[in-house]
DNA sequence: AAGTCCAATGCACTATTGTTGCACGTATAT
DNA sequence: ATATACGTGCAACAATAGTGCATTGGACTT
């Protein structure tokens, strides 16, 4: 188990003070957040902060994006061991319609898309929208 | 081949001259459209109204939602025979990030998604990125 | 044909989310 | 230590989403 600090420079991104809070909280989440969500977590923070600081940690691939059928851009912690920016990695999410949550499935990956021909897959943004074990 | 008018009552939408317009618009397009491009193609119509016909349209079964990985919410006229409402018809959409144009892979479904015991899949949101035919 | 009713439309306004520019502070490298 | 680059916060703006209310207009009744 390698520190915060570690991963995260490791991946290319300094360590503030901020970052750490902001990871932490995206870690002990279990579900996706939006921004507001982590905005309303520390109310001093400010709200550019959170969204460049999300921005690069997306950029850096620390975490990924889920657009799940609600407004606004949901994010999560990518895996350690994960590879969002490939293809190889189209895991799964889901999205509770009783809970409006929404967790990433990273254990059931899609085996392989396939694509017709002069299309070029990059990644994915793969939503199952449903009830969740909690809700169902 | 059915009237629009037949189409939209048979779905129990009440057939008025806006909707028959917004909905010849989507029918044109090939490919998924925000409200501001069904706006800018008719100024002259409230986003109110474009609004609230979407979303009846939705609720009717008569378009699906779409979100790649832009801001907004995207929609696409569900085929003659589609049954977006069912878990058996998620079919893939793939979102160009060179032309930023989505479009549904209509004939591309994904045989099953299994999902973790206790979940429930009603329905999803497929989005594949990459580059499109036109583009590569 | 007139009147009633209800859904559809349009207007005004508010809320939320996404984004940029600039100023200032703090860390980093030479 | 000094210049430089990067992070943070403030302010403002832009785009998207959504609501309440008054008005219109079609469908239906009598």
């Amino acid at each position: 188990m390698e520190t915060i600090e570690k991963h995260l420079e490791k991946k290319g991104i300094r360590v503030t003070a901020m970052r750490l809070l902001i990871y932490k909280f995206l870690a002990e989440k279990k579900s996706a957040v939006t921004l507001s969500d982590i905005e309303n977590a520390f109310d001093k923070v400010d709200r550019t902060t959170l969204y460049r600081t999300v921005k690069t940690f997306e950029s850096k691939g620390v975490v990924h994006q889920i657009n799940d059928g609600s407004t606004g851009t949901k994010y999560a912690l990518c895996e350690t061991n994960c590879k969002c920016e490939l293809e190889t990695d189209l895991h799964l999410h889901f999205h509770c319609n009783n809970c409006e949550e929404t967790v990433c499935l990273t254990d059931h990956k899609i085996p392989q898309i396939k694509v017709p021909d002069g299309f070029i897959a990059e990644n994915a943004n793969l939503v199952v929208k449903g009830i969740c074990n909690k809700c169902s």
